[in-house]
Order: C-alpha cells, then sequence, then structure tokens
DNA sequence: GCGACAG
DNA sequence: ATCTTGTCGC
C-alpha cells in the first residue's frame, strides 16, 4: 500500500504562490486509565509574519503501536481530524516525520499530503533511513541523503552549533524549496515554527 | 543471527 | 513518543 502511495507522490513544486499560510502538525500520547489516548494538534500561521492564525486538538483512542516504517498508521488518522478542525485549509502543511525519506518513499508527510491533496514537506528530527556526511555548523548548510545513489532529502542545519533536522520532500514540494521554506519557517529554533507549534500544544495540560 | 529503527 | 534530575551553554 505505501509502494501505491509512493507512486502518486509528486516530487516538483506545485503549491500556490505566494504561499499565505501554513500549517503544523503533531500527536503526542499519555496514559489514561488502561488506554493510550493520542492527541493531534494542528497550528496554522501566517506563512510571511508566522503569526498564529488558527489552532485545534482532536483527542482519541490510540488504535496502531510504533514501528518504524508505519509511523503512518498511528499518526495519521488524528493528524487529519485535527487538521481538518481549523477554521481554513493552509496552502502547505509541514509534519514531525519524514517524507519521501522512508524506505518505500512513503513517510508519514507523503502520506498525509497526499491523502489530504495538499502540498507537504517532511521535517524530522532523526534519520530513519539513508546516509549523508555531516552538515557545516552554520544556519543554512545542508548536505544530501542518499539512498545509494537516490537522492531522498537533505540534512539540514536550522541553528549555528545546533542538531541538525532531516528534510525530505512530502508531496508536491521539491527539495529545494524544502530546505528553503524550513529554513524561513524556523528564524530562531531549531524546530521549524509550524511543528514546534503543534508539538508544544498537543503535549499541553487539556 | 544481529543491528538499525521517523514518533 | 514518555519518564526523570541535573547540567551545560548562550
Amino acid at each position: 500500500m505505501q509502494r501505491h502511495v509512493a507512486a502518486a507522490v509528486e516530487r516538483e513544486d506545485r503549491l500556490p504562490e505566494p504561499i499565505r499560510t501554513v500549517a503544523g502538525i503533531d500527536v503526542s500520547y499519555g496514559a489514561r486509565g488502561r488506554a493510550t489516548r493520542a492527541r493531534g494538534a494542528a497550528v496554522l500561521l501566517d506563512a510571511q509574519t508566522l503569526e498564529v492564525l488558527d489552532q485545534a486538538t482532536v483527542e482519541c483512542a490510540t488504535t496502531f503501536p510504533y514501528i518504524p516504517g508505519l509511523l503512518t498508521f498511528r499518526e495519521a488518522p488524528v493528524a487529519i481530524t485535527a487538521l481538518e478542525a481549523l477554521s481554513a485549509r493552509p496552502d502547505l502543511i509541514v509534519c514531525d516525520g519524514q517524507g519521501i525519506a522512508h524506505p518505500r518513499r512513503c513517510g508519514v508527510a507523503s502520506h498525509l499530503g497526499l491523502a489530504l491533496d495538499l502540498p507537504s514537506i517532511g521535517a524530522a528530527k532523526s534519520r530513519l533511513t539513508g546516509f549523508c556526511d555531516e552538515p557545516g555548523l552554520a544556519r543554512g548548510s545542508c548536505s544530501p541523503l542518499l539512498d545509494n545513489t537516490e537522492v531522498i532529502g537533505a540534512c539540514l542545519r536550522t541553528r549555528t552549533g545546533v542538531a541538525p533536522m532531516w528534510i525530505s520532500i512530502g508531496h508536491r514540494v521539491s527539495l529545494a524549496s524544502a530546505i528553503r521554506l524550513v529554513l524561513q519557517f524556523a528564524p530562531r529554533f531549531r524546530m521549524p515554527e509550524p511543528t514546534r507549534l503543534a508539538d508544544r500544544l498537543s503535549k499541553a495540560r487539556a
């Protein structure tokens, strides 16, 4: 199924110009009695000023375990519900996880982009698959993430001297644009604002 | 058989 | 992802 979805993923830019809004999505977990509950959060921001325009959270039972390579089946259902609870559809989504930098080229960012028919970017805090050289220490330095000879993403330093982020095409956004946009969305912290705020919101006490 | 392994 | 205390650097 993932290979089928991967075949439909678009790796070239096909997004509005200018990009007006961007949404970040993330999911956190917590024990509620016996079962683990999942809470999804979506935050809508102005893509230029990074001002928060809207935010939403949803909560539900966890239905799938964490298995490397199958994160989509654990998080996507909650993430989609949270995104649809926003007052408007964004021009672009940023996800906490890989896009095509995945064994079958179908990480959660790609799967979500295709399912929602929205441009998407994968911005992960660690590597799932592939290899690359260590990027330079300066903000903006990056090195290609390779699986054999195929470029599947980039290791990008969003903050000088701080651990890099792992960026990949989600859907309808080229790798070059994904890198540029993540730098635009992360002017101050390691994580881009959309996912940083969604992460914080998903963990905030109800 | 062993190690790696988004969140 | 979650839990948990101190520690290091800007």
